[in-house]
DNA sequence: GGATTGACCGGAA
DNA sequence: GTTCCGGCCAATC
């Protein structure tokens, strides 16, 4: 690209912004699932690269494995899923968990 | 170039 | 159901 590169976010953290990026309303992925997606890294990589440059993509649609929230974003991740409408188990008032069994997303594919 | 951190995964007790 | 362990990969100091 002639302009430049993007400073900050390296090449393997583009290909996780994106992915998270054109994760639709409604379906979220795990940070495993974004990894195979990619196909670079482990949960840990994505999970650092979100950290950093997650501040640009809809992070709150990528949780954890067993469908459990992020450590430190499940209050602003529940209000977004009450408001996208996210299938959420344990009373979706409640939303204590993610249904991944119908939320689960399997990339642009 | 080395060491530490970070929003993890999976299995076992 | 919860808690502990090691292994995994990338960015930052």
């Amino acid at each position: 690209m002639a302009t430049g590169d993007f400073g900050p976010p390296s090449e393997f953290a583009e290909e996780v912004l994106e992915v998270v990026e054109q994760i639709p309303p409604g379906m979220v992925l795990t940070y495993g699932d974004v990894a195979e997606v990619v196909g670079r890294g482990g949960p840990r990589g994505v999970g650092n690269v979100m950290a950093r440059f997650g501040s640009d993509v809809p992070w709150w649609r990528v949780i954890r494995a067993g469908g459990h929230f992020p450590l430190c974003h499940e209050g602003e991740a529940l209000a977004r899923y009450r408001e996208e409408g996210t299938p959420l188990l344990g009373g979706a008032l409640d939303g204590r968990r993610v249904d991944l069994s119908r939320a689960r997303w399997s990339g642009p594919a």
